[in-house]
DNA sequence: GTCTATAGGAAGATAGAC
DNA sequence: GTCTATCTTCCTATAGAC
């Protein structure tokens, strides 16, 4: 290891997405987030020749890939509903980091963002993730209205959550929530 | 009327609360801001001497008047509790022009305005109308915990709600939490 | 692949005329 | 009380050495 920073390119990305849960978009200025990575500016534009929409675009895509995986994919595989569901919270939990850590569509979707580039992207995560849903309270036994309801309010109180929570300076709101999971979708 | 621009104190506030409650704080530029007014950048500082940390002050101190006139008194006033919170979802709808607008909280909650200077107005305004609902739910017969605890549940309902509805671009969210807004307290 | 240095422009904020 | 013009700082992005 010479003394230039080096970092790999998860570890890169992690860093980045945190950065922008907690800057915003607008916030989170190149400075901030060379200073994130332990890179230079000019080193991330080599990574990024797009520039920080470009980082921004992939820091969602890796979100997005995570949560089908660990999220979408065990909500949808077999299982009881009741146990799909305690390993979705689980995994939330450390999505989350136990509710310290900012949604990053929530973040995304405010300011100028909207009409912009990750408008399709964010929706099409919210209605894959309420579909998934659906299925579980589905299989639980509501019929397709009543599941669709219960899964839209499902991801509202978990965005509205972690507003709380950060807005209010505790973690609590976010552990109801996830205390109160299996309940309020089935 | 001469050509120079002119604007009442209130429209001028208002102005600036829907470009803030849009753009959000970093994303309110001088110029943005300046438009959304028909100001130019030397008379909104002005009347804002502090500059943007000033106007954002201001907008967020008239939102807390107007949810304690317009929110919370009426919550707290005389009526049985099934027609307080009644009163409360028609002037939700209106603060939100029906899930259009999202809430300045969440979005000044953001970045990096939480260590700074709106951290603990902000959570005095969820704390308050935390307390107001909790209150309505105990005249309605809940014990004191589980009061608490539905209040803090309807007040992550609405702000996720908004989130929702902005991230995926239609009004339904908003729409199904006002309708259920009794159910969920009570 | 990372760095230093810098270009070019937009940001917040101010001076001073009217 | 609003305007035009300007200042300084910060931001995004690029050039070019190593």
């Amino acid at each position: 290891m010479g003394r230039t920073a080096t970092i790999e390119d998860g570890e890169l990305v992690a860093r980045l997405t945190e950065a922008f849960r907690n800057l915003g978009y607008e916030g989170a200025t190149l400075a901030l987030l060379a200073e994130a990575t332990g890179l230079q500016k000019a080193s991330l534009y080599h990574r990024f020749p797009g520039g920080k929409d470009q980082m921004a675009r992939e820091v969602l895509e890796s979100a997005q890939s995570w949560i089908e995986e660990h999220i979408l994919r065990p909500l949808k595989g077999p299982g009881d509903p009741a146990a799909r569901i305690a390993a979705m919270t689980h995994r939330l939990e450390e999505l989350y980091d136990g509710g310290r850590q900012p949604c990053l569509l929530n973040v995304l979707a405010s300011g100028r963002n909207l009409e912009g580039p990750f408008a399709a992207e964010i929706k099409g995560m919210f209605q894959a993730w309420i579909a998934a849903l659906a299925a579980v309270a589905v299989d639980a036994g509501l019929d397709k209205k009543a599941a669709r309801l219960r899964a839209e309010r499902f991801v509202a109180l978990l965005e509205g959550s972690l507003v709380v929570a950060r807005g209010m300076g505790t973690l609590q709101p976010f552990r109801d929530f996830l205390k109160s999971a299996p309940a309020e979708l089935l």
